[in-house]
RNA sequence: GCGCCUGUAGCUCAGUUGGAUAGAGCAACUGCCUUCUAAGCAGUGGGUCAGGGGUUCGAAUCCCUUCAGGCGCGCCA
């Protein structure tokens, strides 16, 4: 849709002995009777052809091929200070829609990506406790953004990274360690800072009951790998199984102690060490981050000769970059902001280019319960964790609403709002917009009119559309895919959360104005089927990437 | 003190990478179900885009500055 305006400016310009721009800026204009599509495209060259805005449109105007203008074009006009605005032809819109329901929707995803190879790094939590809803939001935006980037014809892998190798696993495995005992009736001092929420508890039972008191009265020196092992998967596979009741799912799952037991952590520091990005002083080995543009040197190897989590995290970025990744994302929270810097400058070290390293921050979430704040402990085990969300709100309700905002924008999440209201949540709003569209083929189908016949079904029974409300529906359809492109180029699945708000809200209306299946329409019934197969493509194919469900029914 | 994020309608948030007269949902008020689903529809009000300067044909968007909120600045993870 947007190829055809760009293509016939293009065309224009080069008639008049002009270099296109290498983007041509495409818009939908806010007010529609100014027309479907507009392009400022004049007034952008006229810092360039020193020549008014108006007058460059004016001569884009008159070069413009007759042919290519009668058959996509209504109208072409010169609006305002030098906008171009053009108006679709009823004919290319009736056509244009017939093409996307013969394909049955395949060719509203434009393929940008090419294959290239994007690896998705998110949620990555320390396996020591539950996750809490800052990790839903991670997982929900990570998750519909490897969505939107796979449909987008990338080759993305989903990786989450599991810090198992240092003090909090440590903490996590002592802390079982002093339930175990305690349960056993062994007195055991608790860690001074140790998780105190009652999974510890329930971890400690579960070893009990396949363990026995095979550790009473055990030395944590001795005992020690085993808690921590057990305790780290028993915490990873909740982690695992809560992210798949909220429809998340990981490709990889990386260990960092892994990483060291494979020697990749030493290899790294060696291969820095001989490019000379590494020295030592007080007892302890530097990365010169100074060197590539971090505010100072980080520490690697601490003077105890214990890694710091920076020096696997440089050899986990190796990883990937070896990896032949054409672009490495990475959602993190936001208080890790002030890490991008120096793992920007490790990549560089490592003689990469620190661009392929996109860093998307997700912000904090206040979590409310009707206006007031919810308090949170992580050290006294209180907090609210993401499964009793799901389980209270739901979690196509609590992913849509993390997916109606940009990601580094604070977030209040009333547990109230999200659930009382629950009525009037714009997720049911679109899903309530799918799951009419059925009803409409059920009834249509008892009528004896089913999807069959809309496949045998000509563009010119399209032509049959001339409501406003059919033709504004037909031109917002054709735009999916401009929005589409835009959200993955930007990176940005919120996008397509407002499209599909945005197209619902004008299905809504037509269907309580219109009637789709009439008895004494035959012809026309087959449009309004056809219109609203359509419209059950789109919705289906965003909620899909967002991945929220598209009930049957509601 | 330095750095990052945010500030848009009473509330929660969008704003098409600098475009035209700034939008949606919620909340409030008034109507609409013998009809393909009322989780819906129709109508009404609501703004110093935090403040101030600058860049240019054009700024909510870019730059500077002030204010407010959040987060980060360890040989912690």
């Amino acid at each position: 849709m947007v190829e055809i305006v760009t293509d016939t400016i293009n065309g224009a310009l080069r008639a008049l002995g002009i270099e296109p721009p290498e983007r041509i800026e495409v818009e939908v204009p806010k007010d529609e009777s100014l027309g479907d599509l507009s392009t400022p495209v004049a007034m952008s060259l006229a810092k360039v052809l020193k020549q008014p805005p108006r007058k460059i449109a004016a001569d884009i105007l008159s070069k413009i091929d007759e042919a290519r203008k009668n058959s996509y074009f209504e109208s072409i006009e010169i609006a305002g200070p030098g906008f171009i605005n053009f108006r679709l032809k009823g004919e290319f819109i009736s056509k244009a829609l017939w093409e996307v329901l013969s394909n049955g929707g395949k060719n509203l995803r434009k393929n940008i990506g090419r294959g290239a190879r994007v690896q998705v790094e998110f949620v990555s939590a320390n396996p020591t406790g539950p996750l809490h809803l800052g990790h839903g939001r991670g997982a929900a935006v990570g998750s519909a953004l490897s969505n939107l980037l796979k449909a987008a014809g990338f080759d993305v892998t989903r990786e989450f990274y599991i810090n198992d190798a240092g003090r909090q696993v440590a903490l996590l495995g002592l802390s079982v360690f002093a339930r175990y005992q305690e349960l056993l009736g062994v007195e055991c001092p608790f860690p001074e800072d140790g998780y105190r929420g009652d999974y510890i508890a329930d971890i400690a039972k579960e070893i009990i009951s396949q363990a026995g008191d095979k550790y009473k009265g055990a030395g944590f020196d001795s005992a020690g790998e085993f808690f921590k092992g057990f305790s780290r998967d028993m915490m990873l596979r909740q982690i695992e199984a809560d992210l798949a009741a909220f429809g998340v799912h990981f490709d990889i799952w990386q260990s960092e102690k892994e990483l060291y037991g494979r020697g990749e952590v030493e290899n790294t520091i060696q291969y820095l060490r001989a490019k000379g990005h590494i020295y030592e002083k007080d007892k302890a080995l530097w990365f010169r981050a100074t060197a590539f543009g971090d505010e100072k040197d980080r520490v690697i190897v601490k003077s105890d000769g214990q890694y710091t989590y920076f020096a696997s995290d440089i050899a986990y970025h190796k990883k990937k970059v070896d990896g032949g990744y054409a672009e490495l994302i990475n959602l993190w929270g936001a208080d890790h902001h002030g890490y991008i810097q120096r793992v920007k400058a490790a990549i560089e070290a490592l003689g990469y280019d620190r661009e392929r390293l996109k860093v998307i921050l997700v912000q904090m979430v206040n979590l409310l319960r009707g206006g007031k704040p919810v308090q949170m402990s992580k050290r006294a085990g209180e907090f609210v964790t993401l499964r009793e969300v799901m389980e209270e709100v739901g979690a196509d309700t609590t992913k849509f609403i993390f997916l109606t905002r940009r990601s580094d924008s604070h977030l209040d999440f009333d547990l109230e709002v999200a659930k009382e209201s629950s009525a009037e949540n714009p997720v049911f709003y679109v899903q309530y917009a799918n799951a009419r569209i059925n009803s409409i083929f059920r009834h249509a189908a008892e009528k004896g009119m089913g999807m069959e016949s809309i496949g045998g079904i000509s563009p010119s029974v399209l032509g049959l559309l001339k409501e406003p409300e059919e033709v504004r529906i037909m031109k917002k359809l054709l735009m999916y895919p401009m929005v589409f492109e835009a959200s993955a180029l930007a990176r940005e699945p919120h996008r397509i959360t407002y499209y599909l708000q945005e197209i619902a809200g004008m299905f809504h209306p037509y269907y309580n104005r219109h009637r789709i299946v009439s008895e004494t329409g035959p012809e026309l019934t087959l449009a309004r089927l056809a219109l609203v197969e359509a419209v059950r493509l789109v919705l289906r194919d965003g909620l899909e990437i967002l991945g929220v469900t598209a009930p049957e029914r509601m």
